[in-house]
DNA sequence: CTGAAAGCGCTTACAG
DNA sequence: CTGAAAGCGCTTACAG
């Protein structure tokens, strides 16, 4: 008898009917190389002895595949998991995974950097979906080199990407915002400085560059459509949030909002609808009349947005899409190839 | 040479730098076994060769842990996402595996009921924490049993627990409403019965048991503050609620709030703050003043709730220590046993 | 401090 | 259809 302290393998399993270990393992796995009594037999009596099936973990090893799928989230999970359009990502990431019986592993890249390594068990994936981290990070160096990896959000050199159109996107809600010839145009960025701000862009600050970040083509697609308009991008006041939560938007909205009438700006280009849903939210509790006093645009097309009065008009993308192409990419099911989506404008009550 | 071709290994390593295998794991995992410069020597030429150190799959199998805790959800993994309980409970876990060197996988429960089974990489974590299932569920049979469990909102046979106070919370929220002395009352219900039932529910609906659903906790803590009233549950009209979505709330709170003014609740004691918020939402749409005609409790207390005016009356459970609970225990690093975390009242605007 | 060797629990090509 | 055997890539007790 097998002692019963120990949990039972594959092989005690063997001995005990008397049939090879290859029997046993077939019998889990490959339904046909044996016959559909022996078979039966051996399922049964695993049954009957708490034998559960073949461990992952000898499994993965011997055939080299865990069917585990690892996402390397630039953010901390805290943040990742609360966030919508991160939520809707791996939405679509595990819905492919399901579909085809592989799990996900999450790993998040958001620490301090001094610390900053990949957990040992990273190299348990068969591939990795990466998002939005900074190119040349030194992560990416730390990931299995011969395993398939997809980049959301940002370029990993000789890597697929799935992206979206941020420039042509950010023109096109910005021409939009521009027909009700707005008197003072006020842009909130996320993330775009290279040092830590909270607040009032200057020229002091250096910005990051377009292929370092997404905000960046954002800003570009602002300023297109507001030169073509005939404004100067020297004349626009930006100010910056180091991140898409709403207390450390709120401080920074409130400093605009509580600006003088005058020099208030009547409509305010957020780059995302987490900043600019704040801005509602401190609007209407300062009297503010939106869209009357303050116009607002977002960027993401959130379900929050769109759930409330008044609506926000924003740039829709389809995060659970974007999700979706990495991961059939990741595995294999679609020929690994840059991919760019398309958004859609999305004509809401705050800036109709 | 190795062949390029190939993945190097720590054995390639070893034959290549002319020292032991043992040696070059030493280098990567116990640094007092051997002397610094031969073990700068041996990752400076890991590093030149392209190894990132020894693979988690063989190390896994080698010594049995994978550094890898599942999280075993009763939902899809979409709902999980998006929902701001589940991703507390989530954040709460995430913040202790991080801490400890651990990886999150995540496996979802919710399918159909034909195809439910564990994917096979199951048995790769190294510990489980099962959130929400119903008792009795077969899934839980397939987990390997000698690995450490935490259930989470419901009791697993011998197994820990982590939960909360429903019954005394909800009897402590109904009572601080009925201050106010509602005419009508009405209560909505997440999932309370043995069917699919979005609408009203009638006698002829059966309900979970008590050990089966938090829900029917909860309900008994409404109902115990109800009757202390002096009203009979038999005059209070209930409805349920299958998924705790908006686009599932809507309908059923839209049957609610379209009946005849003399026959709409003015007390609607919500199972959860979506259902609330759906409610407050769909009544500001109508003009239908909230609290003057409408009087609206949730459960929860998601930021969402907080974040907005009107403000939600509602129970707050932080699901985010419930989630640290878990993973404390799952890791060994607190002894086993159940915890009853307490919840407290939040006065918002919506009951005040 | 270093090295030779066993073995974790499986899967799979191969011989019968 | 079945069985004996090799080996996936490591870690670790043990002998030197």
């Amino acid at each position: 008898m097998t002692p019963s302290n120990r949990r039972i393998t594959l092989k005690d399993l063997a001995r005990e009917l008397g049939v090879s270990t290859a029997s046993v393992s077939n019998a889990f796995n490959r339904p046909d190389q044996l016959s559909r009594e022996l078979r039966q037999h051996i399922l049964s009596e695993a049954r009957r002895m708490g034998y559960h099936g073949p461990d992952a973990r000898a499994r993965t090893l011997r055939t080299g595949r865990s069917q585990i799928i690892a996402v390397v989230l630039a953010e901390t999970l805290t943040y990742s998991l609360n966030d919508a359009v991160s939520s809707e990502l791996l939405t679509g990431i595990t819905e492919v995974l399901d579909a085809h019986g592989h799990t996900l592993l999450l790993l998040s890249a958001g620490r301090q950097p001094a610390v900053r390594q990949m957990p040992a068990s990273s190299s348990m994936a068969d591939g990795f979906i990466v998002y939005g981290l900074m190119p040349g990070d030194s992560l990416i160096g730390e990931l299995p080199s011969h395993r398939p990896l997809v980049a959301v959000d940002f370029h990993i050199n000789g890597q697929p990407t799935v992206h979206i159109d941020n420039e042509p996107a950010s023109f096109a809600i910005t021409r939009h915002a521009l027909h009700q010839a707005p008197k003072r145009v006020g842009i909130i960025c996320l993330r775009l400085a290279t040092t830590t701000v909270n607040g009032r862009l200057t020229a002091e600050h250096e910005w990051l560059s377009v292929q370092s970040t997404i905000t960046r083509s954002r800003l570009d697609g602002y300023f297109r459509a507001l030169e073509e308009y005939g404004l100067s991008r020297d004349d626009i006041p930006l100010w910056n949030i180091e991140e898409n939560i709403h207390a450390v938007c709120a401080p920074v909205i409130e400093e605009i909002l509580d600006l003088p009438a005058e020099q208030r700006p009547d409509l305010l280009l957020c780059m995302s609808d987490r900043i600019a849903l704040t801005a509602l939210t401190l609007a209407e509790q300062r009297g503010i009349r939106v869209p009357e006093d303050l116009r607002l645009t977002g960027f993401d097309g959130i379900e929050e947005g769109q759930y409330r009065a008044p609506r926000l008009t924003t740039v829709r993308q389809d995060s659970i899409e974007k999700g979706r192409m990495a991961a059939r990419m990741v595995l294999g099911l679609d020929t690994p190839h840059d991919r760019l989506l398309q958004t859609n404008l999305l004509i809401g009550e705050t800036c109709p």
